[in-house]
DNA sequence: CGATGTACGCTTTTT
DNA sequence: GCGTACATCG
């Protein structure tokens, strides 16, 4: 909730003097119903907030959060808030410090990953890394299993770098390594011991790279917690009051490192085997207070979990009061964002999944307008109806950042992208830029990583060559191979480059490539007790790209992409001055560690005047006036992939769910009837879930009936499903809507007169004559089935590709 | 070693 | 329909 919707937002410094016996925290309650003021007031180790959509959670966690401190009830350095987002990070520390001033300098706010990160810097020797380790990306991940993969001959074995690599995360996941893997394992499988192999061989490169990989970040730190208490209890100690965001979104070693971090202080320590036999920290008295353990907060929402695909376990949250005995429950269902027809239609599609508990949102704004529902003839025809609605909206005084564009799937933005620019609609596309994916942006980066990180053999290779300086696989090769006889590390056997063997052209590259990194590492590492500048990483980072050639090599080329490139790295450039201004004392390390844990929906900043497009899941936790779901079609949403995973069309469900509560004021939902996918066109069918929104509240302007009208075969569409998917109607425990209630749903609109042109026959060289463009001749018929796509010579000239089933054609 | 051409496979969501 | 990955040629 914003401030606006509870109340006014109180601004200002700190709690200021007050008179004995006032609550302190009384202006924090302002404008709060009981449930949200019980969320904020609450004492006691363990609290749950069931928080509905737009009921107010983030006003209620920073109250929470300045009610702590104002009643002193803790210091700022005592609290330590998780959210999923860094950006939600950011927010949550600007509105706490509105309430309390700058004494909430001293909290951790952050998600786990950087929380984690946090940690282990301090931590790392502890185990065999060092305090300059770097973060491998998803990407990093897979270049080295791929290798690995490669090395072991895997694929021969059916092991794809995308199966070794999503096996392994979830292991990870579920604080597996290899060696305990191995232990449950069928080892007798080839299979499962190459896959141990592989995941062991992951694992030491990882280390030897002093590097971790996301999701070690969090497994790791729950290890050193385990198997260095003492460890364990500075942070028990030091953190006694943990909040956490989006708890419905946690996995197991999230939820593990929460665990140990509210155990009690000493709970598992050995006293006696510290400092040869001396006590030299308290004996764990667990009854006595100074030892209690932390106080827990989580907040969340079963039906806003859409993350169990990479691991989340929803039963985290459902079996919150089982883990922590004795954890009050706070329901906020009181919504302050959305009309009572957004809210309805929410409600009655979440309610079609059958095993959460049953929670209504409700509001007292009143009904608002009615849903708006959309279908073009294709996504182009969709697109353009937003795009039009887009200028209706704004003309009636909607300012275009409070309106949104949602999408399941990345490639959707295309077509929106198109019309939206023809359409002269400014818009933004969140999320999809991955800027720090460009392979110029990871160039640039693996220079630094290759300065900052030596022992990071991948970053070493991936520059080796880039710009061209004619080290090929040969000379990687030998340069590796010497290391090896050397036992020295890569980056040493490089300023050894007369050593190698090679050809004294090469030879110079080499010596060369290892100057600039030698040079840029005393400018932005300088020696130990120096601080480097705080321009130094910028400098650092300009440095490597014109000494390296890197640069020039841009500017020297023809392609004309290479000068959007350029402009790339000059951003990149900004970006580490910007990093400096914001950290003064910001390091080389704290800039990598920074980029690698940036999310796509962090950089949702500066969508000022302009339309935001993106994934429904980017959306989650963002509001809008108007909001645009599109593509509402089987297949999509519900995603055909979903179909298969247990859950899934759950999932998919409370992604749609998501996607309606981030609507104020208009809801529009849209589909296409025609959808063009790995380049080809397909019948698309309303999906499922249009149909558990009550009639009432969703107003057609061309609903699929209409379309239908026009020649289509909408009726056959909507009765496919029943055969070969499923069967016909509904399994136990499964999502499909019963056949009857969806042909009721459009039925009146479905005209009497169907074409289905599904069998008709046609070669090449038929005549056919088409409702729109006349007469024409076939040139080639394509694809099969549903998809079969003719290509139509048209007498009045120009050609066409025509999906056959529903064009509007008929044979001559 | 690098440039050019072709085949293939892919598209669910992301810290 | 696009980008990547591999193969072949210069």
């Amino acid at each position: 909730m914003r401030g606006e919707s509870a109340g006014t937002l109180i601004v200002g410094g700190g709690a200021g003097p007050r008179a004995a016996g006032e609550r302190p925290d009384e202006d924090l309650l302002e404008g709060l119903n009981p449930p949200q003021r019980d969320a904020v007031t609450y004492r006691g180790s363990a609290l749950l907030i069931v928080a509905g959509a737009g009921s107010g959670k983030t006003s209620v966690l920073t109250r929470r959060i300045a009610s702590l401190l104002r009643g002193r009830e803790a210091w700022p350095s005592q609290i330590l808030a998780i959210t999923f987002t860094n950006k939600a990070a950011g927010e949550m520390r600007e509105r706490v410090e509105a309430l309390v001033g700058d004494s909430a300098r001293g909290m951790w706010i952050s998600t786990f990953h950087s929380a984690c990160v946090r940690i282990l810097r301090r931590e790392a020797e502890q185990f065999g890394f060092t305090s300059s380790f770097t973060i491998y990306d998803s990407g990093d991940s897979r270049a080295l299993i791929k290798r690995l993969v490669k090395e072991h001959e895997a694929d021969a074995f059916g092991l794809t770098p995308a199966a070794v690599m999503s096996k392994i995360s979830r292991l990870k996941n579920e604080l597996a390594d290899a060696e305990s893997y191995a232990r449950t394992a069928n080892m007798n499988d080839p299979v499962e011991r190459v896959f141990v192999d592989l995941f062991a061989d992951y694992q030491r490169a990882l280390q030897r790279a002093n590097a971790f990989d996301f999701d070690d970040l969090i497994a790791q730190t729950v290890y050193l917690f385990r198997a260095f208490p003492k460890v364990a209890d500075v942070y028990r100690r030091r953190f006694r009051h943990i909040l956490v965001d989006e708890y419905q979104d946690t996995n197991h070693s999230q939820y593990a490192l929460i665990r140990e971090l509210t155990k009690p202080i000493g709970s598992d320590a050995e006293p006696f085997a510290a400092a040869g036999g001396m006590m030299i920290f308290d004996a764990p008295a667990e009854d006595d207070p100074a030892n209690a353990p932390a106080s827990l907060t989580v907040v969340g929402d079963s039906d806003q979990s859409i993350y169990a695909f990479r691991g989340a376990d929803i039963r985290n949250i459902s079996e919150f009061e089982k883990d922590f005995p004795g954890a009050k429950v706070v329901l906020l269902e009181q919504n302050y964002r959305s009309t009572q027809n957004i809210l309805s239609a929410a409600n009655a599609v979440i309610s079609n999944n059958f095993d959460r508990k049953d929670k209504k949102l409700w509001t007292d704004v009143g009904a608002g307008e009615q849903i708006v529902g959309f279908t073009g003839y294709s996504q182009h025809d969709e697109a353009q109806f937003v795009a039009d609605e887009v200028e209706v909206l704004r003309k009636a005084g909607v300012d275009y950042a409070q309106m949104a564009v949602f999408y399941r799937t990345n490639s959707q933005s295309r077509a929106l992208e198109e019309i939206f620019i023809r359409s002269a609609v400014p818009y933004k596309i969140m999320g999809g830029t991955k800027f720090y994916e460009r392979a110029e942006i990871k160039d640039a980066l693996a220079y630094l990583i290759a300065v900052a990180n030596p022992a990071d053999e991948m970053a070493l290779r991936r520059i080796l060559n880039k710009p061209r300086r004619g080290i090929g696989d040969v000379t990687e090769t030998a340069i590796a191979r010497y290391a090896a006889d050397e036992q020295i590390t890569f980056r040493d056997a490089l300023a050894n480059a007369s050593a190698l063997g090679v050809g004294p052209k090469i030879q110079a590259a080499i010596v060369q490539l290892d100057a600039v990194l030698a040079e840029a590492s005393e400018l932005m590492l300088p020696a130990t007790g120096e601080l480097a500048p705080s321009t130094a990483v910028a400098d650092g980072l300009q440095l490597l790209l014109s000494k390296s050639g890197y640069s020039d090599a841009l500017r020297a080329s023809k392609d004309p992409q290479d000068e959007a490139r350029l402009e790339n790295l000059d951003e990149l450039v900004a970006v580490t001055r910007e990093f400096a201004r914001n950290n003064p004392d910001g390091t080389l390390i704290d800039f990598l560690a920074e980029v690698a844990l940036v999310s796509d929906a962090d950089d949702l900043e500066d969508a000022s005047g302009v339309v935001s497009l993106m994934t429904l899941h980017t959306a989650k936790g963002l509001e809008y006036d108007a909001v645009f779901v599109t593509g509402v079609e089987e297949d999509l949403i519900p995603h055909r992939i979903s179909a298969g995973e247990p859950g899934g069309p759950q999932e998919e469900r409370r992604l749609f769910y998501v996607g309606i509560t981030r609507a104020r004021k208009r809801l529009y939902l849209s589909l296409a009837m025609t959808r063009a996918q790995f380049g080809e066109v397909s019948v698309a069918m309303p999906s499922r879930f249009l149909q558990e929104i009550p009639a009432e509240l969703l107003s057609w302007r061309q609903s699929p009936g209409d379309v239908n009208s026009r020649g289509g075969t909408r009726s056959r569409a909507l009765n496919a499903r029943g055969s070969g998917f499923g069967g016909s109607g509904r399994r136990y425990g499964d999502d499909l809507v019963p056949k009857s209630t969806s042909m009721e749903r459009f039925a009146n609109r479905i005209p009497a007169k169907v074409r289905d042109n599904g069998d008709m026959q046609l070669a090449p060289g038929d005549r056919i004559r088409h409702d729109d463009f006349g007469e024409g001749r076939v040139d080639a018929v394509t694809g099969e089935g549903a998809k079969r796509v003719a290509h139509v010579r048209f007498d009045a000239g120009g050609t066409k590709k025509l999906l056959v089933k529903i064009a509007p054609i008929a044979k001559l």
